[in-house]
DNA sequence: CGCCGGAAGTAAAACGTTCTACACCGAGGA
DNA sequence: TCCTCGGTGTAGAACGTTTTACTTCCGGCG
């Protein structure tokens, strides 16, 4: 409980709080046998900083927040691990919201983030309401999108090409032979998985296919149980002889069905996902899957937001866009 | 820009900025008729409270500090769902700390949060260092360990029992037939590893067989890579029957190489990981493991945190330790 | 009629930093 | 001798809340 302030270092070294503040934020400022002294007195009790009162005074926080749509997710994770890595060495916390999907929830983390008067936030939006990011921009907090393309030129985003993902996914599907195809994806107001969809018309499309054709299965989330759940539905309906799922998750949870059901894979029906989560390599079928570079996502949205936060003068707002890689496996030999 | 602050409201609501406080903190002490003037003033000016003002003056802030091993590790991400949600619930933000198995780093992280002078911390230590902790106690932070029973009486702890479960998993392999094991580990500085590894000795004791028998591979991270390589020194140096590893992704990746070599599993090779992550039971062979109640164990580690800071006077300190619950697939048939 | 007491609201002092403006000092140039 | 000028350091005013002590008002009671 003894909290020993700036005060208390000042007077135990003999000098003025504004002395101890220097030593603290331009050691160069203060001549090296009191910088010393300073520092000794500051070990010796212990002091901490007060990161509240500094950013009280300084107007803003050595803080970002980063708010993903699912934690539970690995490329999230990974992403989060991303950004953790240049956070960390550049002497920012990180505090993380998890939107799970929900725009209330989500709305309730960027209060929380505006309240903090975090310095920036990291965000891979759950819905598509620019306004609730421009009221942020608002507070004086830069926002950068995660695997989301801007919304705004003065804006920094990092994406990955979901489009040409999802048409270089059916493709492959395509060239392999099926003719039928399904398409299991996430809630249809994740920009993700819309895209990912109008890529694999287009793929339909290119082969000469009707692009209604596309059987879509959608789903409250984007987990492995929600994938099995709508596994089951295409069972029940009739197979289909591909299904491209929106991510990962969703076609384990896919594979797990169909194998459980006695159903082939590859051979009855071909199957791939998206994201080449560590996962995919190692399940009971190798996933084909579409690889995006997710840690360098999260590190270099981090670099570019906290260069806009540190160098705003010098700062290119940049929009980078990614390809994606397609991954042959198992599931679709 | 436009920063609104809590004078601005009183002044457009035609009150005392001490009146503002009140209809935020205390509603209750303020007439119906201010209340709604001063609440139409601040959704009209978009009013958002300053928290680092707040947490200043109020001397503790809404604020909890989360730090884990590996964020990487889907058990790690269930738990922190787990705290995300209790703490979200509650109106509390989580900073997130990524220890990456580094001590240096932890201590990096808990600085961060000793300076944000987060209300509490939950933490999975990375190394058995109670000085830190308790150092942190000496802030004002309440400390709850999480996957790690208490250092001392006076604190929280939600544990599972590692040495039941590494006995448990032992014993299954062994009444499956096998006589000789290798025990994949990551760092024996993690508690787990070590307390998993005695579980082991003490069920082949109980067999009847010689503990140091136990063929020990340890691993500088706890990964699937990791996992491959001490699978690759397992086949070079002779295949045990069995072989138990101190986490399933070390176990996915030891699955991956044995398979990648021929050695099939679990005919030639038996295999259990530990913590029941969702992938366990899709991989190539699905994975016996050791179940978690990974979730709950955020979930409950928080509610005591939180306790313990919003009611101080009626919290009772709680060590908590959960049993592990033995999954047998495929892997140990 | 005077007084008490509760309800509603206010003024002003904190909280621990950072930062601006200023003071001091000794050296070097005019 | 006087002036200026870096180089160091200090005093004191912020920053936006919360909180304590106080004022004001009004109804009711003796």
């Amino acid at each position: 409980m003894a909290m020993v302030s700036i005060k208390d270092v000042a007077a135990y070294a003999g000098v003025s709080p504004g002395t101890v503040s220097n030593v603290l934020n331009r050691p160069g400022k203060v001549a090296p046998a009191t910088r010393e002294r300073v520092e000794a007195a500051i070990s010796e009790l212990g002091f901490v900083r007060h990161g509240s009162a500094s950013t009280l005074r300084a107007g803003h926080s050595r803080t970002i927040g980063l708010s993903v749509i699912d934690i539970g997710n690995p490329f999230f994770t990974e992403v989060a691990a991303g950004v953790e890595d240049v956070a960390s060495e550049l002497g920012y916390a990180v505090i993380l919201g998890n939107s799970a999907g929900s725009q209330d929830k989500e709305e309730r983390n960027l209060r929380v983030l505006a309240e903090h008067r975090v310095r920036g936030v990291l965000i891979t939006p759950s819905g598509e309401d620019p306004a609730r990011l421009d009221r942020l921009r608002g507070h004086g907090i830069s926002v950068v999108l995660v695997d989301h393309p801007a919304h705004r030129p003065d804006q920094c985003a990092v994406a990955v090409d979901d489009v040409a993902g999802g048409r270089a996914a059916v493709a492959h599907l395509l060239a392999r032979g099926a003719r039928s195809l399904a398409y299991v994806t996430g809630p249809l107001t994740i920009r993700q998985c819309v895209e990912r969809r109008e890529g694999a018309k287009a793929a339909m499309r290119a082969a000469g296919l009707d692009p209604e054709e596309l059987r879509v299965a959608e789903t409250a989330t984007m987990t492995a149980r929600a994938g099995e759940q709508a596994a089951a539905g295409l069972i029940a309906e009739g197979l289909p002889e591909a299904v491209f799922c929106a991510n990962d998750l969703l076609a384990l949870g896919v594979l797990r069905a169909l194998l459980r059901s006695g159903v082939r894979v590859p051979e009855d029906v071909a199957l791939m996902g998206y994201d080449d989560i560590d996962f995919a390599a190692a399940s009971a079928v190798s996933l084909s899957s579409m690889r995006q570079p997710t840690y360098q996502l999260g590190r270099i949205a981090t670099e570019l937001l906290l260069d806009e936060c540190d160098n705003p003068d010098t700062h290119a707002h940049q929009h980078i866009m990614f390809q994606p890689e397609l991954i042959a496996r198992e599931s679709t030999q």
